[in-house]
RNA sequence: GGGCAGUUAGCUCAGUUGGUUAGAGCGUCUGGUUUACACCCAGAAGGUCACAGGUUCGAGCCCUGUACUGCCCACCA
């Protein structure tokens, strides 16, 4: 193969990507056995959106393993999958096409839609689920490969017979199949109680997708007259809108200033409704005014009084965050002034809570008697959907759960059987499950995901009857119960009185996402395979996931098969900009990855993933990528050097017992314990120890210094043994190193592998297939007669150049005389290498002074 | 309020179980047409290892405390 003049990255990295394509060098064998076989269980991206640096960064991070594995012969089993289902395809596909679904709405086998451009001028289209998830499918499809081919141009070594999609039927079955193995278990319940509620999305979600805001609020303190007496307790609340679903009041038990109270009833102002007063110790005296008003509900707090109370459900708020009609002096909704009450509330009805608020503030005020003192203002943290605009409210609504909390101990336990990378990661793991409170909701009143598989029968009044589930059989799935009717009854008998209704939710998306290493096991439905690839050797991911992916993984496969999903996590930190903000579409600070590939190559953006360890964040260095183009570039051009110095020269005539400079051998020294420890690291995931190790000794050991000593003799007029012994030395050294870069630096090293090393008997044609370097390539070479050989080199080397730099002078002026004061030990092992280290520097003389003593060897440089 | 990390040269980061004078790259400065490479080579300057105590013959590393930064969790009347 011809060896270019110069590097260029893209030239290069575009051949191979065509070239690769074609073979199948990542392909999963399933004939090997498991211990043969590494098996990684890739994240799959969310694909609405797009790929951004951070993404790029991880991933690198996973193929420099998967690449480490392979070529110590492991069978990798490496798949990649996209995350279509959920949320954010939901608004894209909305927002691109103009529809919204509307789960009442019948399918349209013959629907057409297109895309618009800018604003639309109609309203939403209603569409059926069925329809609307097939138009989320069309979308996904095109985002899928605008990311696959990034993918490949990163040089990602994923197996593609392998991919897979989170919502397809092999997901949709795997994930419906988990549901009910989990039903059949009893690990899974539905029950109907208060949940935390999305208002804008108007769905459950679960404990971990909360996240806390800080936002500006105030206490308004409001009089409730204690029934039958003259005094008020006064409540200090930022919920005032909350009043008209006030169900009681409590106060401390200790708390002398109302322990007086308790028992009694006190009367909420504007709604007069008497409530009870209750003493207990979740009450704090030092929070407000001390007395908390119970409202249905305002915080979790409250829907424990609630609970242990049995107080009664005045539900205000309706699903989408707006107070409902209700009426005062019906049963449930008691008041002594109802008609005021009523229209009072009239003029909250109908109003998001914030305006609600606003409003009843104003009538409290004008309100003679009901603002007992000033309005008094605070920042405090309220609780938030991760993906949401608004708070949450606490909702009663009819959910599926998964039990979680009866198995908090297990789970910790789980946990400590798994690796983590680093360590300190699985404190977070450890903190999340002890920290728990709620038992998993998956449900979730969305459309693109996976259908719950469940039908309810319905009496003969239409009557939904909960607990009268219909399930499907496991051969059944998957199964769209809003699409397909149960076995044993028609589609016409849905909603029809003695007839059947599906469930209408879906799950959430991490209870598909959890089943990563079953989907791509094919888990039940294939249990040969399973067997082969589960538990997996190690899971990539980001650490703020660890309470939603992998957490859920771990609980998934210990609910199932009481097992760990995997021996190892692998948690890869954050790219942060350069002034340390984490990267994010809100702040505007994500850079994309491809104008950096474009200017610096692949491979220099993966040497740039490579360098930052893993869990930790690393703020974004452009110069980073240039170091890594450099690193290219040198490597580039030292290995041109290497091959073709030695044109002609028939590299099968160069044998390990050539090489008999002890010059050489002091180089294959220091190459050795190299070896060993850049595997080492790897094998622990610390592929940027790998890297940097790899990288200092190619700089600074090979090119430098070795290549510059081995250099002269190169040169040497025909095939003297000094020349065969560099060649034969250069190759072998090369040829090691080119494979420790092939993880990192994948595009350049099979590009220099096939000028030099395809054709190698004992190699692979491809340096990704070949085996990664063994201190037993080496062993037929012996060790330098002295270890000080090498060092000495360098000694007198440093010297040289200082001296040479100091007198600004060529490196290539003579220098007269060198004078080395040693022990007789060093001496005799510099003696070694004198010819070559007078031929590098141009040394005229170099005497050795041996004297007595354990002295350090010092060198004297005489310019001529 | 609880927890987990981190704080080392102007910048980005290494620093293995405590062991001479604390490292790299980038940046800066000085020199060098050297037949692999000027996307290069050589050299130099640059650090009270956040701070304060302690253990030790010896501490960047171990212990205690403090400060700051980031993350996670809790609180939410």
């Amino acid at each position: 193969m011809d060896i270019p003049e110069k590097y260029e990255a893209e030239d290069t990295e575009l051949r191979w990507r065509d070239a690769w394509a074609g073979q199948d060098l990542y392909t999963w064998d399933p004939t090997r056995s498991r211990e043969e076989t590494f098996v990684i269980d890739t994240p799959p991206p969310t694909v609405s959106g797009s790929l951004h640096l951070g993404h790029i960064f991880s991933y690198s991070h996973q193929d420099f393993v998967a690449r480490y594995q392979r070529m110590r012969g492991k069978n990798i089993f490496f798949p990649i999958g996209w995350d279509d289902n959920g949320l954010p395809t939901e608004r894209r596909v909305q927002n691109l096409l103009n529809v919204r679904c509307e789960p009442g709405v019948p399918y349209d086998p013959n629907l057409k839609v297109e895309r618009v451009d800018g604003k639309p001028k109609d309203p939403p289209r209603a569409i059926s689920r069925k329809n609307f998830v097939e138009l989320c499918d069309i979308v996904v499809k095109d985002d899928e490969k605008i990311f696959k081919s990034l993918w490949t141009r990163m040089g990602m070594s994923y197996d593609w017979a392998q991919e897979y999609a989170t919502i397809n039927a092999h997901c949709r079955r795997i994930s419906q199949l988990s549901f009910l193995d989990l039903l059949e278990k009893n690990e899974v319940y539905q029950d109907e109680r208060p949940v935390l509620w999305d208002v804008d999305f108007k769905t459950a979600v679960a404990q971990a997708e909360l996240t806390d805001k800080e936002r500006p609020s105030a206490y308004h303190h409001l009089n409730f007259r204690v029934d039958g007496t003259d005094t008020n307790l006064v409540v200090a609340t930022t919920r005032p809108e909350l009043l008209p679903a006030c169900v009681a009041v409590v106060v401390h038990p200790d708390d002398e200033r109302y322990r007086a109270y308790v028992g009694k009833r006190a009367v909420t102002p504007l709604f007069h409704v008497p409530v009870p007063i209750y003493a207990d110790t979740k009450a704090d005296p030092e929070k407000g005014t001390g007395v908390v008003m119970v409202c249905t509900f305002g915080d979790q707090t409250d829907v424990e009084w609630w609970t242990q109370f049995k107080l009664p459900l005045r539900q205000v708020l309706d699903r989408a965050g707006c107070l409902r009609p209700v009426t005062f002096g019906q049963p449930g909704w008691e008041s002594t002034k109802p008609t005021d009450a009523n229209a009072i509330y009239a003029q909250l009805q109908g109003k998001y809570s914030k305006q609600a608020q606003k409003t009843i503030v104003e009538i409290a005020e004008a309100t003679p008697g009901v603002i007992a003192a000033p309005k008094k203002d605070i920042v405090h943290a309220v609780k938030f959907f991760e993906k949401g605009d608004r708070p949450l409210e606490l909702i009663p609504a009819r959910q599926w759960y998964t039990r979680l909390l009866d198995k908090k101990d297990a789970l910790i336990e789980q946990g400590r059987k798994i690796g983590w990378h680093p360590d300190y990661m699985r404190k977070r793991y450890e903190h999340w499950v002890e920290g728990l409170n709620q038992d998993w909701c998956l449900s979730r009143q969305r459309y693109f995901g996976v259908p719950i598989p469940v039908w309810y029968a319905i009496d003969a009044n239409g009557e939904t009857l909960y607990d009268q589930r219909i399930v499907p059989t496991r051969e059944q799935l998957p199964v769209d119960p809003l699409a397909d009717a149960p076995a044993g009854f028609r589609e016409d008998q849905r909603g029809k009185p003695n007839g059947f209704t599906g469930d209408p939710d879906v799950f959430d998306t991490w209870a598909t996402s959890s089943l990563t290493p079953q989907i791509a096991s094919g888990w039940v439905d294939d249990p040969e395979r399973h067997k082969k690839l589960f538990p997996m050797d190690i899971r990539p991911q980001a650490h703020e996931i660890i309470r939603t992916w992998a957490f859920y993984t771990i609980v998934k496969a210990y609910l199932h098969e009481r097992e760990i999903p995997w021996k190892n996590i692998i948690l890869s930190g954050w790219i942060l900009d350069p002034e340390r903000k984490k990267m994010s579409k809100s702040q505007g600070n994500v850079v994309t990855p491809e104008p950096l590939i474009t200017q610096f190559g692949a491979d220099a953006v993966r040497y740039w993933a490579g360098r930052a360890r893993l869990g930790v964040d690393t703020a974004l260095d452009e110069q980073v990528f240039k170091v890594g183009k450099r690193l290219c570039t040198k490597l580039f051009n030292a290995s041109k050097f290497v091959i073709e110095r030695f044109t002609g020269l028939d590299p099968a005539a160069l044998t390990p017992d050539q090489i008999t400079c002890e010059s050489d051998r002091a180089a294959i020294a220091q190459l050795r314990p190299l070896i060993r420890r850049a595997a080492d690291a790897f094998d622990e995931f610390d592929y940027a120890q790998a890297l940097q190790l790899t990288e200092e000794f190619f700089w600074a050991t090979f090119c430098d210094n070795y290549i510059e000593l081995a250099k002269p003799r190169t040169y040497d007029e025909g095939l003297t043994e000094g020349k065969l012994s560099a060649a034969a030395t250069l190759r072998l050294l090369h040829r090691a190193l080119v494979r420790m870069f092939a993880p990192f630096l994948p595009f350049l090293a099979e590009e220099i592998w096939h000028w030099a090393y395809a054709a190698d008997p004992d190699m692979h044609a491809s340096v990704h297939r070949s085996p990664w370097p063994t201190l037993d390539e080496f062993a037929a070479i012996p060790e330098p007669k002295s270890p000080r050989t090498w060092p000495l080199t360098l000694l007198v080397a440093e010297a040289v150049r200082k001296a040479k730099a100091d007198a600004n002078l060529s490196i290539k002026a003579p220098v007269k005389r060198v004078v080395v004061v040693c022990n007789p030990q060093d001496a005799a092992a510099l003696d070694h290498a004198v010819l070559d280290i007078t031929r590098m520097l141009s040394i005229n003389v170099l005497d050795l002074n041996e004297t007595e003593g354990t002295a350090e060897p010092t060198a004297t440089v005489e310019l001529a």
